[in-house]
DNA sequence: TATAGGAACGAACACTTGTTCGTGTCAACC
DNA sequence: GGTTGACACGAACAAGTGTTCGTTCCTATA
């Protein structure tokens, strides 16, 4: 493939600056303006060129039409993620319906290709040293998949009725009661009966910001 | 503050959508035309609602010129980072300056809250269980910053020239030698000289998928 | 009942912006 | 010398698009 003309790269970088600038793309006037072109035609015709090199899209018969492919509309594969509370600090989580469309005070946005799965995402702020063997710390961010039951040994947040409050153990089914394990050797698991206590959702990732 | 008329409601969402779409603005018409108001009159007077009450910028006298207030710009916070290799598995890490433009094969997103820290840093993935007393196990991301020098007891990525890797250790000047120093306390502490080590980057952050 | 103001209407108007077309320059090539 | 193709020019045109204005409908309130 050809190279650019200094004329069209200049266009192109023009064009990308204008669209961190300003939110929408510029006219061809605008650009004509900024690069001292003469003729709007010039620029039309250095857009084809750019159009056909497939680094730009035009939208044809509609103002500012210009679009840089790529760069497809704006983000990536990001999700946004609300951090909804702490765990192990007695609140109940409200239910993920709930917070949809909430302004959550706080969101973690990551790319998707680290989760096995984006949906039905929340987060909770770790508080206390209950999981440290699990490697997860006081102050991490635990990335949690709304569900309500879970296998044998799979790390979840329990919401723990009598004693109000939600907890990252490992949960396990030992007929009527349940066996709630911390990670960390030098606790007690907690023994409780299966109505006492609510899955709220199972671990899905770890974030960390070491200070 | 008064609510939003369902219309204006509308009118915001559909913006909202239609930015996440075209990477361009829609126009009056295009609004009037996918909310079946019969005038263009009555969509501008339901944007400059929407104006004063800070949820769009306009720009007049310019086609196509809303701006969804908040999310300036397109892209929120993300940062980008580079994922460039495995660590504890034995090869140096080019530096930071040499991939800067370089599409690297994998790259980690995310909100800029998360690190204290938003510039020359990359990524590698761990491999192995020998940093997992540092809370660190195999699979999991870390996120360091390029620095060549380090303060006592900062965790961070060295590489040993005669072992010939690279390994996340605590960091200690102790006069002609250095201690790199595990986390575990039953694991013993490497002692080598000065000048066999290269300190590549400062332990920033931790991402975790949990399988 | 009378009045005021929010919300909507429809149409005309004027500015913004993309498109087209005839022309000109210049270097490469037969 | 003549031809061709890339690139540029300028001007006019047409379509896209924001703005304005007089009017109507409706509800709340005195």
């Amino acid at each position: 493939m050809k190279d650019l003309s200094r004329r069209q790269r200049a266009i192109l970088d023009f064009i990308e600056g204008f669209l961190r600038e300003n939110d929408y793309p510029p006219t061809i006037r605008d650009i004509q303006r900024e690069l001292g072109i003469s003729s709007t035609s010039v620029v039309d015709y250095n857009l084809k060129v750019l159009e056909d090199r497939a680094l730009i899209r035009r939208n044809r018969n509609i103002s500012r039409g210009i679009e840089l492919v790529g760069r497809s509309s704006g983000r990536h594969n990001i999700v946004a993620i609300p951090v909804i509370g702490q765990i192990a600090a007695g609140l109940p989580i409200p239910v993920p319906g709930d917070l949809e469309g909430s302004d959550a005070a706080e969101t973690i946005e990551l790319s998707s290709e680290l989760l096995p799965e984006t949906r039905d995402l929340f987060a909770l702020r770790v508080k206390g040293h209950s999981m440290v063997d699990a490697l997860i710390n006081d102050g991490d961010i635990v990335l949690l998949r709304h569900q309500e039951t879970c296998e044998n040994g799979e790390t979840v947040a329990v919401w723990i009725k009598d004693a109000k409050e939600t907890t990252l153990k490992r949960f396990y089914h030992e007929g009527e009661r349940v066996r709630l394990q911390p990670a960390n050797v030098t606790m007690e698991p907690i023994y409780t009966s299966a109505d006492n206590v609510e899955i709220q959702g199972k671990l899905v990732s770890v974030v960390r910001a070491v200070v």
